[in-house]
RNA sequence: GCCCGGGUGGUGGAACUGGUAGACACGCAGGACUUAAAAUCCUGUUCGCCGAAAAAGCGAGUACGGGUUCGAUUCCCGUCCCGGGCACCA
């Protein structure tokens, strides 16, 4: 009987879906283990090789657990809402829907020729109405939601509008406007629809006017983290500024409680530096300056600094060009100067400041005062102020900020120094370590203690405090597109007035057109019945459904609650998730604020999602390359180009050919000739009678011509030769190339190890003898080797480590049944078809997944252990067999005892005996 | 520019807390079986030296230069290179 594996794979996969193998309860008595996949968009293209990478590190980690006696939660889904279904369908005309649906069977058929243990009865699709449901749900509990400094969480609204009755906001100060105060009874004086007004700006999920990224070409707005360079992420068309009504997620509030909770999850170091770095906190102060202008229509100038110990330093102002204290700050004389440069700012695209850094400004014609030495400092305007950090506005410290000294020397600013001989005049010098100097009451003193002095002394005079900020920004949530869940609210009177939960979900309405409507709505302002309801005409963006579709998975047909307290609280946080590094600020950072927010309201025992996060890299393509001479249809082998990559003078252009027609670099010219039409024709230049292609490893894409379709591997070595090879290629969280021609080694240990036990005549030949000791070592040190290697997700080694074992049985010709069944159970999480059918031939009942997995035992490795003492000076290296057993005294009499270590010592005592790790003794001479 | 990773044979990569560097596999070379091919198996494969060859031996070697240590791919300092993230956040 031969290994056919297409077979064996096929049976098997029929057999786990017919008996719903891999249906999980809520209900057991062993530990619970989630075990999660970040889940797919399901895009048209369908999978490539690079993206069942996590899926079968999660796959092999779930079965693993599974056999280690833990009740698994494995699930799989699809995040079906987004940008590219829509797209599509406005250029095809075919419902998103529709193809999405497509898009999703394929999918499935892909992931089911792998052999993947998902429990797919708890499929979900973030587009199915009895998903986004809850997703309207829960977006109603932010909307009903404030957060409440104070208790640091979340808290129903409800109380807030009590507590205003009865006190107003003075202990709860206004998140969306601070300048908002009012009391007990000045609240009870509002208008319902102020009152409202007031409300908004302390909701979690809150509508707000703002500047927001919109883009044209996508016809919607964008978060954050949606745009890159100036330019969307999806497509990499421009974004501009825009001043709009949009909903926000009020995810500032989180801020601290997003930093603090990365110390108690497991993410890699350098995604908790991304999260660090996109939250951006900072500590520093608010100072008051005076202000002389001409007008007096401004009496003080607020700034944010981190170095309020520089104050002596500042040598003028800077403020944003966008704020509105600038028109009040412009003196006669400059104030055509100040209205061309705001001209200018306008007209530049964030594009454009992006590209190129002009130093860029303008005084304003007005001073403010330095509060300690009443010195007057020029204000100026300047594009490189933000608006919307801090203040808008700086104290520029040109000796210590490179910024600030750049605009300095190119402005003419004199600049004064407070680093003494730590300033050369050249470059600016960010240092905290200077004494200062030319500093007043500072003189002396170093930097680190001025800096509370001077706080101590701005607040004792009122003019300063202490003050934290964030670079992070509210989260932008709506989107004027289709494709999306509807928000759950209706407009009345410009109140937003939520649907009652009865009436959830709100579904999504059929359109016939995608066009965008009227100034900047989505397409769902174009349907008449849907604007007589007075219902928000925007959707959420795509990060609304996978903010919480973990806990979703938990108890997915539940109608009643978008997962029950019970299931919850029994799956607790995903124990394990694999996924891409791409999601580090957006998914990542939302789904935690979800959970908090959830926990918060006392829905979920829990405030992290994840507790641990792996993040697979990605596989990239191997490409290949022909040269065809320039205007003909000959084509060069790469051996005969110049050093110059020419041909005999003449140039060649480099063209991407198709992976699959090459074998190793070797062209296959016929399947190149009909490849396409245009190379019907083509001639070749051979070298050794092959054609042999270029290389270069790239991203793998469709117009690269590199991607390989699992489907293809699977089908001519197997699922499990596939599966075993993506984790052979190396450690998960590492990019690298594929290549198909390194998976025959793959191949090629399956094979062996059918063959061990298989004889192509008289099937199985399996021995129920007693194992020899060597044996036993053989089959407890890979125990001990795959277990380890399992559980730190070093796939990779355990799989040479079964290669070795495979080796070592192969030549004791072991056919041991003893030996063969704990083997089968821990290959099972690697290779499930084959170990399976194994698992049927020798006559055991049931599924090898229900097996109990070996317990690994020392005595059998240790019996036979050596001893290598080396001379450290001599480097010279003898074998003594010793037993393990022994204490380190008997160790070291032994050692010392040995014939060749006498030699070595030839009668002297030596300095000292190291015994050290893999069986090692250093004897120091 | 700043902040993280990382540099090991022809290639992918091993070496877990400092302890026989190069496991395992690909590729390559040679060989066996075969009319032949496929499949399978065996041997060799870091570099250099010594040798007709084999066996054995010697020397160097983990980007480069230094340091700590009996001992460094591993720890420390400096330089170079590659990958990723952030980029006027005061």
């Amino acid at each position: 009987m031969e290994y056919s594996f297409r077979q064996i794979e096929k049976k098997w996969q029929a057999e786990w879906k017919k008996k719903e193998t891999y249906r999980v309860s809520n209900t057991s008595d062993k530990p619970k283990c989630y075990v999660l996949d970040m889940f797919p968009y399901p895009s048209g293209a369908g999978l490539h090789v690079g993206h069942p990478l996590g899926y079968i590190a999660s796959d092999i980690y779930s079965r693993f657990k599974r056999l280690k006696g833990y009740n698994v939660l494995h699930p799989m889904g699809y995040d079906a809402f987004g940008l590219p279904a829509e797209q599509y369908a406005i250029e095809h005309g075919v419902h998103p829907a529709v193809s999405t649906d497509a898009n999703i069977n394929n999918f499935r058929r892909q992931l089911d020729n792998i052999g993947f243990c998902f429990d797919w009865s708890r499929e979900i699709r973030t587009s199915d109405p009895s998903y986004y449901k809850w997703t309207q749900w829960i977006f109603l509990q932010l909307f009903e939601s404030y957060y409440d400094r104070r208790e640091q969480k979340a808290k129903p609204i409800a109380g807030l509008v009590e507590i205003f009755k009865t006190e107003g906001n003075s202990h709860h100060p206004c998140p969306g406007d601070a300048s908002i105060r009012f009391d007990a009874a000045e609240w009870n004086g509002f208008t319902e629809a102020r009152q409202q007004e007031i409300l908004m700006n302390y909701r979690l999920a809150y509508c707000g006017y703002g500047e927001v990224n919109w883009c044209e070409a996508l016809g919607t707005v964008l978060a954050n983290d949606e745009v890159v360079n100036g330019v969307s992420e999806r497509g990499g068309f421009p974004v501009v500024k825009k001043k709009l009504r949009q909903w926000y997620l009020r995810i500032t509030e989180y801020a601290d409680r997003l930093l603090e909770g990365l110390e108690r999850i497991e993410f890699s170091e350098a995604m908790k530096e991304m999260q660090t770095n996109w939250i951006g906190k900072s500590y520093g102060a608010e100072i008051d300056f005076a202000v002389r202008s001409e007008r007096n229509a401004v009496s003080k100038l607020r700034v944010y600094t981190t170095r309020p110990d520089t104050i002596f330093g500042v040598d003028f102002m800077v403020v944003a060009p966008e704020l509105e204290i600038v028109e009040d700050l412009k003196s006669a004389a400059q104030a055509a100067a100040v209205d061309e440069y705001l001209a200018y700012v306008k007209s530049r695209s964030e594009r454009e400041r992006m590209a190129e850094k002009k130093i860029t400004g303008v005084f304003t014609g007005s001073y403010a005062i330095n509060p300690f030495d009443g010195k007057e400092i020029p204000i100026w305007i300047s594009e490189y102020v933000l608006a919307g950090y801090g203040t808008g506005a700086i104290m520029a410290v040109p000796c210590g900020d490179e910024r600030d000294h750049r605009f300095a020397q190119h402005f003419n600013i004199p600049i004064t120094n407070i680093l003494g001989d730590q300033y050369d005049g050249v470059e600016a010098n960010p240092t905290k370590d200077a004494i200062l100097q030319n500093s007043g009451f500072l003189n002396g003193i170093p930097m680190r203690e001025a800096t509370n002095i001077v706080l101590e002394k701005l607040e004792q005079m009122g003019i300063g405090n202490r003050k934290v900020n964030y670079r992070m920004r509210d989260a932008a949530f709506s989107r004027q597109r289709y494709w999306g869940e509807p928000f759950p609210i209706q407009w009345k009177n410009g109140v937003a007035v939520p649907l009652p939960e009865t009436e959830l979900p709100l579904e999504l309405p059929h359109v016939e057109s995608y066009k965008p409507g009227p100034e900047g709505e989505g397409p769902l302002a174009n349907i008449p019945d849907w604007v007589a309801r007075e219902l928000e005409t925007n959707t959420m963006p795509g990060y609304a459904g996978s903010s919480w579709y973990f806990l979703r998975y938990m108890d997915p047909q539940n109608d009643q609650a978008f997962c029950s307290r019970e299931a919850s609280d029994y799956w607790g946080q995903v124990d394990l998730y694999i996924g891409g590094t791409e999601h580090a600020v957006g998914h990542l950072l939302y789904s935690r604020m979800w959970t908090k927010v959830l926990y918060d309201l006392g829905h979920i025992g829990f405030d992290e999602p994840f507790k641990k996060l792996v993040n697979q890299g990605m596989i990239q393509g191997s490409s290949r390359f022909v040269y065809r001479i320039n205007g003909t249809n000959t084509f060069v082998s790469k051996g005969l180009l110049d050093a110059e990559g020419t041909y005999q003078g003449k140039t060649v252009d480099k063209l991407h050919v198709d992976v699959n027609i090459v074998d190793g670099y070797n062209l296959d010219v016929n399947a190149f000739r009909t490849w396409k039409p245009e190379y019907e024709n083509a001639e070749f230049l051979l070298e050794d009678g092959a054609y042999i292609c270029g290389s270069e490893v790239e991203k793998m894409s469709k117009s690269k011509f590199n991607t390989v379709n699992p489907d293809h591997i699977v089908e001519k070595f197997g699922a499990d030769t596939f599966r075993m090879y993506e984790m052979f290629l190396g450690p998960v969280e590492i990019s690298k190339p594929w290549d198909t021609k390194g998976i025959e080694g793959v191949h090629r240990f399956l094979k062996k190890f059918w063959r061990l036990y298989v004889d192509e005549t008289k099937g199985l030949q399996l021995s129920s003898e007693e194992p020899t000791p060597e044996e036993l070592k053989v089959l407890h040190k890979t125990i001990r080797k795959i277990e380890e290697d399992t559980e730190r997700f070093s796939f990779n080694t355990a799989v040479s480590g079964f290669m070795i074992c495979v080796n070592e049985l192969n030549d004791l010709k072991c056919r041991k049944r003893a030996i063969l069944l704990p083997l089968l159970v821990i290959l099972a999480p690697y290779a499930p078809h084959i170990t399976e059918e194994l698992w049927q031939m020798a006559g055991e009942t049931g599924s090898v997944l229900d097996a109990s997995y070996p317990v690994f035992e020392e005595k059998y490795v240790k019996e036979s252990s050596k001893a290598y003492p080396v001379a450290i000076n001599g480097k010279t290296r003898t074998e003594i067999t010793i037993d393990l057993n022994a204490t380190q005294e008997e160790v070291e009499a032994i050692v010392l005892a040995n014939e060749t270590v006498q030699k070595w010592l030839d009668g002297k005592a030596p300095k000292k005996v190291v015994y050290v790790k893999n069986r090692m003794i250093n004897v120091v001479l």
